[in-house]
DNA sequence: CAATCAAATGCAATCGATTGCATTTTTCGT
DNA sequence: ACGAAAAATGCAATCGATTGCATTTGATTG
């Protein structure tokens, strides 16, 4: 059994006989402290065992060096390795990161962004969940300037930092690509248009039509959550068609697979009959019969620089009114599922 | 431009004149103060856009009202599950989580949990990194009694209340399957063997080979750090033993996955010449080509269990001496990769 | 209408670390 | 050895919310 309590720097100065203030000074290797004073106090704080609590620190410096990072989901490829970024150069910058994931859910992503509000992170990234709409949330942060950064899934409305990748070119690419493969009726499965990132796929994928001289047919464009239920009945949806799809360049990899699982079960070849395209390169995008062409996104360097401009943020005392928004580009993987080999 | 600092109880107290105590209590909702008083309290909390100080709480309550759960990598299926578990019963009991990864580096897995103890998380849910040898971190918590759960991957040098899955019996299974496939030398590729996962699905795999009157061949067994590159090279080194096995055992889906991957390459058919089993149910064994064999364990509900048990401890006064080892069933999925049809 | 008791509210200390402004101690030149 | 300057340390307030123990207000009753 041990002490009830933690020992405090009250403690460690009652027990050196010397004041709270000189503790205090000397673990923060201050040098209004002599060498010989911090070296003691060091000592004894080792042999008590001495833990500094955080939280009264923090509250005193009205600052807790920590950074928020929330997702939607934090076992997508893509997700985690923006996290792996963040923390990368968040720990070498000494600051903690606390992660949190909203299940693309509105109300938990509200609570979880209060409950980081409540302590008090130094500054928050945040890619929003799929079925957010309401920012007030997020308006605590922005609204009293405290560093905020959006990657991938942003808000138009608020004003901060912006890490992303180039939606509607990875969009355009992949249609071109398609195009090039010789297809005419190329389907498109996308998420809520609300988020950017969907609606700017989806910008890509048209102007890549028009550019190509293909007609825009609303009748192929499917729009969902994109989970693994949401593929399925879209392509059974498009198969319905009398004048069916040859591609379907899908929102996501998940639903990229599960289109192509229930094609193959069906009997339809793909590429040959018709050809599939994912978006954000999930690692079981490589290994599955047929492999799946998609879009890469370089999440962890997406994640570092969110880290990057979020800190600068918090260093720099002036608030310069100025945000920046960068783009990072995308990657067009080709895979099985969308060449025809001849 | 917001206010210089965010609004307090004494502010609101100033304002309406009133003592910060009842401001205090009125947003608690303690009934000792009027419900007149409590309902212009909110309404003026509400219109000064009031915040509550989670720190300030916290150092005075000496409770975070926070449980911390560390896992070697958030992308792992199985840990992204026993995370969502956990999540889902803290978030009812209103506690938050807060989630961190040691990327299976002891020395990153120290300074998380000594920066959980420091910010006073009331509980801490543990799976351990791979190269964890020091335990005095966690002694941080298990020596001061505060609430401790591990899982999956525990410590047995330190006590406290464990959620594992039935490891032996995984390894058991597998093994047997594999027998009862008509396969006679069985490889084993498995982890680190301080861990005790590793160790006691090894156990597991010895036992099902005595059981069954097979040899035991050290020279099939291979131990590393199971990731994908470290399954390609346990293969290749297995395919130049004279005597080469006809099944193995991998000990995660990772590298059941790579050693599918390259025996596709060079040409050596799966199940039918090497058939494969994996651990864990990743997402991508089962609809990889072939389709892997391999031991689903229950992640949600150890999550939900692990949160249960340290949720109890915290809210239990009585420091209970008594540690519980919960053991969870593991499920045998055989696909294609380990089964012959005929 | 005074006495009694309950209800409502306030005072002041507390949680543990930090820091501006003393105050004390040491050092040093003369 | 004395005073001044430098170095070392201490005092007390602060961060924002909570709470045990008053104190005040209000209601009730004889």
């Amino acid at each position: 059994m041990s002490s009830k309590t933690e020992p405090t720097i009250h403690d460690l100065a009652k027990k050196l006989n010397i004041s709270a203030s000189t503790v205090s000074r000397a673990l923060n290797d201050n040098p209004r402290i002599s060498q010989k004073t911090r070296d003691m106090i060091k000592a004894a704080a080792l042999e008590l065992g001495y833990q500094p609590n955080t939280i009264a620190s923090n509250l005193r410096n009205r600052k807790s060096n920590t950074i928020g990072i929330v997702v939607p989901l934090i076992n997508r490829h893509f997700f985690s390795s923006v996290i792996s970024g963040v923390e990368d150069v968040a720990f070498a910058a000494g600051y903690n990161v606390v992660i949190s994931q909203s299940n693309d859910e509105g109300e938990k992503e509200q609570r979880i962004v209060r409950s980081m509000f409540a302590n008090r992170v130094d500054g928050l990234i945040i890619s929003i969940a799929m079925k957010t709409t309401k920012f007030d949330h997020l308006q605590l942060f922005a609204g009293k300037k405290i560093p905020l950064v959006f990657f991938d899934r942003i808000v138009r409305e608020i004003e901060a930092d912006r890490v992303v990748v180039d939606d509607f070119n990875g969009g355009y690419k992949v249609t071109k690509h398609l195009i090039e493969q010789g297809r005419k009726r190329i389907a498109h499965l996308t998420g809520p248009l609300n988020l950017i990132t969907y609606s700017d796929r989806k910008r890509g994928y048209k102007q890549a039509l028009v550019d190509h001289h293909l007609e825009v047919d609303e009748e192929l464009i499917i729009v969902n959550n994109l989970t693994r239920t949401d593929g399925l009945m879209a392509v059974q949806q498009l198969l319905k068609l009398k004048n069916r799809p040859d591609a379907i360049f899908c929102g996501n990899d998940t639903t990229a697979l599960s289109a192509i699982l229930h094609l193959k079960e069906i009997g339809i070849k793909v590429p040959e009959e018709i050809a599939i395209v994912g978006f954000s390169n999930e690692p079981f995008s490589e290994v599955v019969t047929p492999s799946i062409s998609t879009i890469k996104q370089p999440g962890f360097e997406m994640g570092q620089k969110a880290a990057q401009m979020l800190i600068e943020q918090i260093e720099t005392k002036e608030q310069t009114a100025t945000y920046e928004t960068v783009t990072m580009p995308t990657e067009l993987i080709i895979r099985e599922s969308s060449f025809l080999k001849r």
